[in-house]
DNA sequence: ATAGTAAACTAACATTTGTTAGTCTACGAA
DNA sequence: TTCGTAGACTAACAAATGTTAGTTTACTAT
C-alpha cells in the first residue's frame, strides 16, 4: 500500500508545478516533460490527474484535522494550544512546502466525493480553532477582541506560510518557530 | 476610454468565476453562459481571455503601488503608516472582493509584458512595506523582532482579506477597520 | 536461459479550448 | 425613412487536453 518510489517522485514534481501555475494550468504533458518521460507513461503509476491532486491534499488535511483534535482536548492553557497550532503549521509547511499551495488554492478541483470530505475537515478544523480562541477570551487569557477576526488573522498567516518558507532570513524552520508565536500572539507594537 | 457598461459587467462576472475556480479553469464558454450569451459574443467587448485578467489585476496593483508611495513619504509615525496600510487593504478589498482573488492567485497567467510590470510593482510594494517596518523597529516604535517575519505576517493577513470579507460577523468594512489594527499591531494576548 | 513484470514507448481518440469570420437584428441619429 | 453601429448570433478552426490501447524494453527471480 505504500506508494512506489516513482509514484512519490511524480507527486513531488507535480506539487512543484501546481505551486508555480496552479492545478488547472499544468497539463499531463507538462508534468511528464518535467519527469523526462511521455505523458502516457504517467498512467502506469497514477489513475488520473485528479488522483494526483487527491493524494497531494487529503493526507495533509487529515494530519491537520487529527492533530488539532489532539491539541484541543489536551489539558493546557489556550495560549499554549495556540502555540502548538503554530508549531503544527510550521511543521507541515516544512515537510510539504509545495503541496500546501494545492491544498490552499486547488482543493475545489478535487473529485466530488473527496471534495465533500475535504470541506468537512476544513470546517471542523476552523471550528476547533475558533473554540480555542473563544475559550481563551472567556478565561481572560486573550484580549477581548472579535474571536472571528482573531481566528482569521492567525489562520491567514499560518495558511500562507508556504509562500514564504525558505525565501529569506528568518524563514528557516527554527526561525519561524521562535519568531511566529511572539509576533502573532504578543503583537508588534 | 471608459470601459463600456457591458464590458464592466463582463469583468465583474469574470472576477466571480475566477475567484470560484481560478483563471485557468474558467472557460470562455463558462463566462458567456454566466452572462447568458454565446462565447463568440464576448469578443465584441474584449480582445482575449488574457485581457480580462489584465484589466482585472493591473489597475488594482497600481492603486496599491501609488498609495503606499504616498503613505511612505508622509510625515507620520511608523505605526500610523501601518494603520494607513491596513486601511488601504480594507478599502481595496471592499471595492474589489472578487478581483483580488485573481490578483493573488492568477497573476502568473498575465501576458509576459504585464507580468513583468506586475512583478515590478509587487516588489516595490513589499520593499516600501519592509522599509516602514524597519524604520519602526529602529526608532523603537515596534518591538525588535525580525522585520521580515513581521512583514510576512501582516501581508499574509491583509492579502487574504478577500477570502473572509462579508462572511461572518466582524467582517463588515467598519468591523475590519476597527478590529484589524488592534489585533495586528497590539497582539491578542 | 526463461518467465514475469515494472515502466517506458508510439499512436490515436474524442473533447474541450480560445478565437475568427461573417451574418443578423434592433435601435438612435440624420 | 435610411443609415450606422453596438452587440448579439451561427459555424467553424486549429491546437491542446486527458486518457486508452497495445507494444517494447530491461531488469529480477527462478
Amino acid at each position: 500500500m505504500k506508494p512506489s518510489e516513482r509514484k512519490q517522485e511524480i507527486l513531488t514534481v507535480a506539487a512543484q508545478l501546481f505551486k508555480a501555475k496552479g492545478y488547472s494550468a499544468v497539463t499531463m504533458r507538462d508534468l511528464a516533460q518535467a519527469l523526462d518521460i511521455k505523458a502516457a507513461s504517467l498512467y502506469n503509476h497514477i489513475r488520473s490527474k485528479q488522483e494526483i491532486l487527491e493524494l497531494m491534499i487529503i493526507g495533509i488535511a487529515e494530519e491537520f484535522t487529527h492533530t488539532i483534535a489532539q491539541i484541543a482536548k489536551s489539558e493546557t492553557s489556550s495560549v499554549q494550544k495556540l502555540e502548538q497550532l503554530i508549531q503544527l503549521h510550521v511543521d507541515i509547511t516544512v515537510r510539504n512546502p509545495d503541496a500546501l499551495a494545492a491544498l490552499n488554492n486547488d482543493w475545489m478541483h478535487l473529485p466530488e466525493k473527496q471534495l465533500q470530505y475535504f470541506l468537512k475537515m476544513r470546517e471542523e478544523y476552523e471550528a476547533q480553532f475558533r473554540q480555542i480562541v473563544k475559550t481563551g477570551i472567556e478565561q481572560g487569557e486573550l484580549k477581548n477582541q472579535s474571536a472571528e477576526v482573531i481566528l482569521f488573522s492567525l489562520l491567514s498567516t499560518l495558511r500562507t506560510l508556504y509562500l514564504w518558507y525558505g525565501k529569506k532570513n528568518g524563514f528557516s524552520e527554527s526561525g519561524l518557530k521562535t519568531q511566529l508565536p511572539k509576533i502573532l500572539l504578543q503583537g508588534i507594537v
